[in-house]
DNA sequence: TCGTAACTGCAATATGTTTGCAGAAGCCAC
DNA sequence: GTGGCTTCTGCAAACATATTGCAGTTACGA
């Protein structure tokens, strides 16, 4: 487990077993994505197939609460892991072919200070629904043969 | 089912039956709040105790998919219903307490250009997550305890 | 190297949602 | 109104995801 992950176990008096450096490597690794705990699992299990799915939930909820790794919710099904970045960001999770883009935190200053003033709402993160470029324009296409023939 | 929602099913070639009607009337009732299918069921069974969990499962996809109903994420647990407005509106989720707020859609003109521009995406629409108002004063009190001899 | 508390694997359990099926009932034609 | 066809419902079982109890294993400081 490379990178301050291993220190803050270390320090915290948590042991680092091989179980718990795995998971952290595949977050690493996979950096941008989201993960649920099934994918992690089956990416552990690749390297070190006897690891355990449950182990695999207590290690990510080990390190959601020691906030080394994000949990978020992009949708209603599964939970979905990435390492908690320095800088945070956004979701823009499209309805029809779940596609997942990232929004950078600064371009949501003004709706953070919206929230603040209007509801004194300190906001952490926000998700966007909604329907990407791609399924967009293929809805136009769609669109456009349906109406061709006036 | 009073409403509109009487005409689409029927409409439709749908069969307006009891279960269907009791199942709009309590999210019709409960404007505003957002229930989850076993909320819905168990203010249904009030009234009619032999409804079953899942006819209002399935009730509840039917009026989804008719766009009479809304379906929305608000954490990752359960899904949450409530009657699809006219005017949509966006929610506002404090992670502490669980309180769910209730944003104009208006208040997100600039967000939706936002990430029409940057991404091509249409925005439908939104969730965020962080502390409300009084969650946050009841960590400032505790920080000010904390703080509070030099 | 040893001892102990922390950790893991496994199986059982919890919770939310979906599905197969047989019987019930809405709705249209008469 | 009555019948008949087809949709819908209740029920139970299955499914998907996440959690937990426990016995055995392992990390790690002494
Ligand atoms: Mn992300
Ligand atoms: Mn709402
Ligand atoms: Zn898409
Ligand atoms: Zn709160």
């Amino acid at each position: 487990m490379t990178h301050h992950a291993t220190r803050t176990l270390q320090e915290l008096g948590y042991r680092l077993t091989p179980q718990r450096t795995m998971v952290w490597e595949v977050l690493r690794r996979t950096r941008g994505a989201h993960l649920s705990a099934e994918d992690v699992c089956a990416q552990v299990q690749a390297d070190f197939p006897h690891v355990n799915l449950s182990t695999v939930y207590r290690t990510l909820e080990l390190l959601v609460g020691l906030k080394l790794v994000r949990e978020t919710c992009l949708g209603s099904d599964r939970r979905y892991y990435e390492v908690e970045e320095e800088v945070p960001h956004h979701h823009v999770v499209c309805g029809l072919c779940g596609k997942v883009e990232h929004l950078s935190d600064d371009s949501l200053q003004t709706t953070r200070h919206l929230l603040n003033h209007v509801l004194g709402f300190e906001m952490r993160e926000a998700t966007f629904f909604g329907v990407c470029r791609t399924c967009l324009s293929a809805v136009n296409e769609g669109e456009e043969e349906h109406h061709a023939h006036p």
